[in-house]
DNA sequence: ATGCTTTCTTAACCTAGTTCAAGGCTTTTG
DNA sequence: CAAAAGCCTTGAACTAGGTTAAGAAAGCAT
């Protein structure tokens, strides 16, 4: 694994008019409703960016001062152990958010590093503009508590099955929820994600194969 | 594992007054700040009472209600497996609050089992009620997103724990984070939560104290 | 008191998952 | 387009952690 091309800079992408905040505004509205204005303050306050594969949005130890909206692509969220290794914490795909949380709750330089794993496009909304909307649309207040509940739904729900599935058992629930994923992140990265190596991930596939699924 | 006594019908305390509302208007207080009148809303809210050990307040399959305070004692929450094993999903002492937080706001029937492992106070508040609060006082929206993030905060932490560290490791973390509770839960459930059985944390702790700590 | 259950430990053996090393295939890069 | 880097797989040797079984000590209920 190279350290430099993990931490290699973000290009930004010429400004240009984002064809796609049509899609945003639907995330938005599955939990709240906004006004023609409240959309027009909301979009303001975004920023578009071209993601290529593997550029990096956040760096483990920086403070995490943006919310991305994914409307196109594939991001991964990461840690990497002191040995190097990398653990894959989240994906996030087309119409997710993704964010390091912890950092971006408490404002401390958080562990995880966030970077595309295909060619995207992606909306950032900062903090600072986050809290604004809390003051002038507490509509979002509700907003961002059910995106953090859904995040913590999700994360105990692998907690759970890290306790107590075997890993073919979690790479065939894996697999179950999330068949985009397997289509377009690589298979090292799904092994870092369930918790085992990319070799044994290997064996299993050859297992069920065998099985005929 | 005797199932009879899991599911054991929680015993209610018979009607009195709290002594100790402080306790939790304390708890709330770090993040809002409320007038006496929405206090007094608030605390006629709750409903008081006293968990005897192996009390339980949640099934697993039943639907999450309530959100509990922690006036004081122990409860852990856990899933059970098909085969019948014990995994605990958070343990939770004095000053915290505990519930199915995947059930509760989802209102759809969850996988834990809330119980008492000390003889306990508690305060639960319905989610009813919590839903009224956003709509008298929103303040509390936010209080609850905050209660939401610090879960998320702690789930993710141990995500990465579980994916990064030996068992060994994950139990000298635990010591320095929680080392009340290693004092108050039996370690049988402390193994379950680390992920291991009480047989290899008793390996663990026989190999650390041949270390000398 | 006296059984009965729960908690914790020890020890011998077992297995799911890791490590290391290598080879083939595809993608990126100069 | 050649070289290098990344991706996936295979197999053999190894280890962290699980299983089974048993016993000691402590708490509880009759």
């Amino acid at each position: 694994m190279n350290v430099d091309q993990i931490y290699r800079v973000v290009k930004l992408s010429p400004e240009r008019p984002m064809k796609n905040l049509e899609l945003i505004l639907q995330n938005i509205a599955k939990h709240i409703s906004l006004t023609e204005e409240e959309k027009r303050l909301f979009t303001g306050m975004l920023e578009a960016r071209h993601l290529k594969k593997k550029d990096v949005i956040l760096k483990q130890g920086e403070v995490c001062k943006y919310s991305t909206f994914i409307v196109d692509g594939a991001l991964k969220g990461f840690t990497v152990g002191k040995d190097g290794s990398e653990h894959v914490i989240n994906f996030a795909l087309k119409d997710w958010w993704i964010a390091d949380m912890y950092s971006l709750i408490s404002q401390q330089p958080g562990m995880l590093t966030i970077e595309a794993i295909a060619d995207s496009e992606v909306l950032l909304l900062s903090k600072q503009d986050q809290l604004l909307l809390y003051e002038k649309v507490p509509k979002f207040e509700r907003f961002f508590r059910i995106l953090v509940e859904n995040s913590l739904v999700a994360s105990q729900q692998r907690l759970i099955n890290n306790l107590s599935l075997t890993a073919e058992e979690r790479y065939r629930f894996f697999m179950k929820k999330y068949p985009f994923i397997l289509e377009c992140a690589p298979l090292h990265s799904i092994a870092s994600y369930l918790g085992i190596t990319p070799e044994f991930l290997s064996k299993i596939r050859r297992r069920m194969a065998g099985k005929l699924k």
